[in-house]
DNA sequence: CGCAATAAATTGATATACTAGTATTCACGA
DNA sequence: TCGTGAATACTAGTATATCAATTTATTGCG
């Protein structure tokens, strides 16, 4: 099943104070981690229909941790589980991407000015890293490293503002919006507009202007929503 | 399977289903809803170990339904699990505790601003209603009826904003701080103290007053803050 | 063609056994 | 006596086989 909307998110602080008893990567971890990662990359495109035997197959592994990758995928809302019928990837819910949106301008706007305010000159240098190494990859075309890099600059203004939970929400909220941006991200230009933006984020933060950075943030966000209209009809399959 | 019979509330929260398909309750839900249920009234405390395979005896059933609760648990952040070791309910990570609550103001700040630009009067008539059983509750002193109607209250007004995801995410991250706040609900007045602020926001809704409604909300939210520091010395193997 | 009976397919759950780490115990030696 | 370390008893992770419950596709008959 699929809660329709922005998903499940994963709880704060779940994984952050495992306490130096690290988690062991587990079978069922690796084909989680796998299939989300096909799924994010349209690999396996909306509608496609899985099956825990073949995939279990697939991977020489049993059905055991092949279903403990599907459930935890179907509570982020990335496969729809039919009892007794079938599982697929699910369709993009078009209709909960708004929703999506507004919740990554309440939290982000909230983390940004609050990076703004205790950000120091380190935070600073670590945000230049970045945008610097999207500024190459935006260069080179490289779409793919790019998107980890854009995921690294918000994680990283989280991290900032001291609330790397946060983070963790967004992440989960992100990846509706991020599968209908993939299908967009190739926009030429888009890349050099999110590095400019990214910039002008990290100046207001630099400044300690709390307001500006909330500002530049809302700019940003509003500046990636995808065109769902125009998807659907370019893509009728991946949306519902 | 016996399991199946016990009846547990399992509508902690709206399952809003497509109609074509509606999932059946699995055991594996059932046992999730009655250990989540568990944990959240401290009848299974933080540090409490568990066992998979105990648990499994206890309701007569299987150990894979078992498992898929506490994995669900686990990301929930209710419960930990140490592979090859075991399994206990997680303590309270005072730590993450003042972050919810500034993803609580942050989202429901956002939420009832929204609430109050587009409620109709049919919604202010629900809110009443809720109100209305908590006065009653209140009274009665039923401190658990009285945090269902709280729930109910918040999760109303994500509806009418008609941000019913964020309220999926508001409750994940509100279980932390309500685990907290259970150790000092019973607190005198608290009780009228809460529903005279759920009344507050209500007006200022009613009123369309999106300001008035977002303050209400921020005072209530910083009023259910618990003392952390005070638990801690009173409880202190309930926090980490 | 319509439709009901039937077969096939797929997830949900059970039972069992085994693996691989983890924690505890307890005898042993410095 | 006090660690120390190896044997030992857990516990979760995985594998396998099997059945149950349900949906979907197929078949065959009127």
């Amino acid at each position: 099943m699929q809660a329709a909307v922005v998903s499940v998110p994963v709880a704060m602080a779940s994984e952050a104070e495992r306490p130096a008893k690290l988690r062991r990567v587990t079978t069922a971890d690796a084909i989680f981690d796998r299939l989300y990662a096909d799924i994010l990359a349209l690999r396996m495109p909306p509608g496609m229909p899985l099956q825990e035997k073949r995939i279990a197959e697939e991977f020489n592994v049993s059905r055991t941790p092949v279903r403990e990758a599907l459930l935890r995928l179907s509570e982020g809302g990335l496969v729809d589980i039919y009892p007794q019928s079938g599982t697929v990837v699910s369709r993009v819910p078009v209709s909960a991407i708004p929703e999506a949106v507004v919740v990554r301008k309440s939290l982000e706007g909230t983390t940004v000015e609050r990076a703004a305010e205790i950000a120091t000159p380190a935070d600073i240098g670590r945000l230049d890293a970045i945008i610097s190494r999207q500024r190459s990859l935006a260069a080179l075309g490289d779409t793919s490293a790019f998107h980890e890099e854009d995921e690294a600059f918000h994680e990283a203004i989280s991290g900032i503002a001291g609330y790397p939970g946060i983070w963790t929400i967004l992440r989960t909220v992100k990846v509706q919006i991020d599968r209908a941006r993939r299908l967009t991200l190739p926009v030429l230009g888009r890349m050099d507009n999110v590095v400019h933006e990214h910039g002008l984020i990290r100046d207001a933060i630099a400044a300690h202007d709390a307001d500006a950075a909330r500002a530049a943030m809302m700019h940003h966000l509003s500046a990636v929503i995808p065109d769902v209209a125009e998807l659907r009809t370019q893509y009728p399959d991946y949306f519902c």
